[in-house]
DNA sequence: ATCTATTCATAAGT
DNA sequence: TACTTATGAATAGAT
């Protein structure tokens, strides 16, 4: 079709190769519309030149495809849009997280950082307060596990000699420097005591005051 | 072309329908391969037949498009694998920086808290001490406009007025409980010595030690 | 852009 | 679904 056949492989001919774009991108985008007027077909045409601009015709395939909202945005405008989003969202958030990891703080203004450290010490109050709540509910359980052992055994002493060294565990969670034990010290204590018998239960979790 | 004209609207015979369809989808798809290499261009098509059959050509637009690897996979699956994606990143960027910002730490297990505590600190030491550089660096600007000033008018008595009250500033920056001072105070002290020949400069940024 | 000789796509028939 | 063929459409190269 034409004056003469050509193969189809790259056109190198610049000036060609974008007056042939044009005319089969035409020809292309008609197909594509009868097509899918005539047989009733869902259709989805992006095309990129190789300068980038971009064209398109689409039925509303899209929602079929990716599944999103009612799609009368164009799929180009669409997809970006998310995605930017998207992307832009993850940076700020990435950012975000930087800023308290304090891994790059050199362009960060010194009125700012007063803000980020009053954000810090909230956070740090906040993680102290938290597990001071959670060694208590533990402790608590070990005492009410104690007693029902102590009452099955009839043993007195028992319990009375584990508590000072449960006292220390506390005062070993309010560290402002040094490092605080692991809560799995205290069940090492009960194994101490009768390692059959006794097990932690989990620690019921509620939300912490704000 | 063909035996006779047709007029482009849906074919209401369901065979004649669905070999048009045949016929014209494998022209479509020719074209449109045709045209992404003569000219170089990024194509991308996605045919739903009206009975929900589905077929595809791209190239490797989507790259353009989302800017993501090489992309092999078929439309829908990279779509749905890019956003998918970038929604999980983002909600676990988010759920970090719930952690740091203590907004809800109920499901955080307590070596876990531990850990945060100690990353907490570490960052408020890290701001605090980019605090004390900047102000160091501050101080000196100070100090170098007061020298000229003073070697400018002659006076040799307001410098030593000022310098106790840098100190004060500088020690208001250490603090491990109470509100630190804000840094535009030093700029006051400028105005007050002389508003119209101190200027403080942008302290010159420099990263922070690690 | 427009033109036109050619090749191509395809509607209808088998 | 596959082949055939007459016909209209698309388009390469020239202007």
């Amino acid at each position: 079709m034409g004056r003469g056949k050509i193969a189809i492989r790259r056109i190198e001919n610049q000036t060609t190769r974008q007056v042939t774009f044009s005319k089969r991108r035409a020809g292309l985008l008609k197909k594509t519309h009868e097509l899918s007027v005539l047989c009733d077909a869902q259709i989805g045409l992006i095309i990129f030149s190789s300068t980038g601009k971009l064209c398109q015709y689409c039925t509303d395939v899209l929602d079929q495809v990716i599944n999103m909202q009612g799609g009368k945005k164009k799929l180009g405008e669409q997809l970006y849009g998310e995605l930017a989003m998207l992307r832009k969202e993850t940076l700020r958030l990435q950012s975000n997280i930087r800023r308290y990891t304090c891994e790059d703080m050199s362009p960060i203004p010194l009125e700012e950082l007063d803000a980020i450290e009053q954000q810090l010490e909230r956070s740090v109050n906040k993680v102290r307060d938290r597990k001071t709540q959670l060694l208590h509910q533990q402790l608590e359980n070990l005492r009410r596990k104690i007693q029902e052992h102590r009452a099955a055994l009839g043993y007195q002493q028992t319990a009375i000699e584990v508590k000072p060294v449960e006292h220390q565990q506390v005062l070993d969670q309010f560290p402002f420097c040094g490092e605080p034990s692991s809560v799995l010290q205290l069940s090492n204590i009960t194994h101490h005591i009768d390692p059959y018998h006794l097990q932690l239960a989990q620690p019921t979790l509620q939300g912490s005051t704000v």
